[in-house]
DNA sequence: GTACATTTGTTCGTATGTATT
DNA sequence: TAATACATACGAACAAATGTA
């Protein structure tokens, strides 16, 4: 039973597509909507709401620079489903940074928004990138 | 050998935005604006290069999300300076994964756009959440 | 303290292009 | 082909924040 805001005040101080980003926001973290499920159309959602499609899209791509949607040209916005990740053991003498991709990185690795990349180095100078929502950085116990 | 772009055409497939964009952060990395200079504002850059200011905004938003660029409303646009990284080093039996902020996070630990978190969980189960853009983490040569 | 100019932020309208079904 | 859905792009208006005279 959900008693959470269903509703959009033009007139709050808060900007609309802020207002909205946060009740899907909220419909994601409560598992109203469930990892993978679409969500309805931009036109739907723009007049479920009465505010304007720039509003909705303001929301959705809020929403996608947090890596919580993600969107297909034609097909439409998805809650995304963020992939397992795989344990990478730091070496010794190594160390590691996070930061977001530029433009041709997230091309050529075929990351969705919202998807930083972890630089990890090695103690020799070896630098590999990896997606960081697949990737989890690990030290071991004892060497 | 590529000859930089320096005016924008619309009739190319490549969007307008992502052309300026393009060619605002290759001056960025040749070092022709540097960190923390100041850029031209939205309506100049607009009549510049002959584009709607929708595509100005969209492409210093692509930027903004990369970590490239700040903006501060009413006063404008800046190459962003990114601050000195503090190194942490990963306890033993320790891990760290790297996430975007919520946008409450993002509103709490005062981040810019396009700065993600490091998570760096510890053997006994605490979470250290840091500004990837301050922080390296490393592990020690020898333990 | 006020008024003003400048600049970015938000919202709507409209049109066209591209991708998928 | 047609319908649906997202992407890009223009213009316009007003709101909000800032700095300055």
């Amino acid at each position: 039973m959900r008693l959470d805001i269903v509703s959009i005040d033009p007139r709050s101080h808060t900007p609309v597509y802020v207002q909205l980003a946060e009740l899907l926001r909220r419909r994601v973290e409560s598992g109203d909507l469930q990892p993978g499920s679409l969500l309805p159309s931009e036109s739907h959602l723009s007049q479920e709401y009465g505010i304007g499609r720039d509003a909705v899209r303001a929301a959705i791509a809020l929403l996608r620079s947090e890596g919580v949607m993600t969107t297909t040209k034609g097909r439409g916005t998805w809650v995304r489903e963020a992939p397992r990740r795989t344990d990478i053991e730091l070496a010794p003498g190594g160390s590691t940074v996070a930061r977001m991709p530029s433009s041709r990185e997230r091309r050529e690795m075929d990351l969705d928004e919202g998807v930083p990349v972890l630089e990890i180095h090695g103690p020799d100078g070896d630098v590999q990138i990896r997606p960081a929502d697949q990737t989890r950085v690990t030290r071991p116990q004892s060497d």
